[in-house]
DNA sequence: TTGATATATGCACATATACGCATATGCTTG
DNA sequence: CAAGCATATGCGTATATGTGCATATATCAA
């Protein structure tokens, strides 16, 4: 696991042009990006904003069948995501840190980027 | 597409919990997300650091073959994430803006975050 | 132990997509 | 026009994954 830490150290400068990003990082960061990649999680992910919540909470708020939304937690705990606690009958998320945010931020900016470069493409 | 741009003006802040991000909004960001998540995109993003490049450049270095790195290309640019230039039989593909290697950053960053936390559970 | 509630999971199905192969298209030169 | 090079695309296939339905597991209460 430390290996996989300074492996990504190189990794988080991108820009470096020197040093490229291993098959293994690249594969690793695809994969971060996949699990961010279903409206359904991202929904969750914006419910969690206001602190944990347990899954029933989270399947009305969502509007998504209990299966479907426990199976999307697991995926988002098992990555990394998300944090679980269980209370007796009931299992509380929540999100892991603030990263989650700024992956969201960084891509909700970059989409406004490529919207700038559309309008202006459009006259 | 300018209605796009005000519907992302309150996505930006995801953590402003007062205002939920609409479907469409949610289906952007995911399908942002997973455009970026294929390694091989990855890796023909990273290539493109250096500058613009053509296709055979491309190919090359990416040690994919010619059709499959013609189709990711084509996704990238398609979904705003690269220019496409053609100069005679050559065209050359390079990075739309910055807010790339923002994105790619910040899922870095997310990443450390996470192996920190896992390398504290395991002592 | 029995029953009730909360959450997780096995299974089947539909859909999406990455990939290789072959071929088509586009552009330039002779 | 024909030939050749660079790039794109149609097609078939394998694989991954999101989803619903039914059911299993886990925990607590009586």
């Amino acid at each position: 696991m430390l290996d996989y830490m300074s492996s990504l150290g190189h990794v988080y400068s991108m820009k470096d042009a020197n040093e490229r990003m291993s098959d293994e990082a690249l594969e690793l960061v695809a994969r971060r990006f996949a699990v961010l990649s279903e409206p359904m999680r991202l929904r969750l992910l914006q419910s969690l904003i206001d602190g944990e919540k347990n899954v029933n909470a989270l399947v009305a708020e969502s509007g998504g069948t209990q299966a479907n939304v426990s199976r999307h937690l697991q995926t988002l705990a098992r990555e990394g995501l998300l944090s679980r606690r269980r209370e007796g009958l009931q299992v509380f998320y929540s999100v892991a840190d603030e990263s989650v945010f700024n992956m969201c931020c960084a891509v909700c900016g970059g989409i406004r980027e490529s919207l700038k470069k559309d309008s202006k493409a459009l006259g």
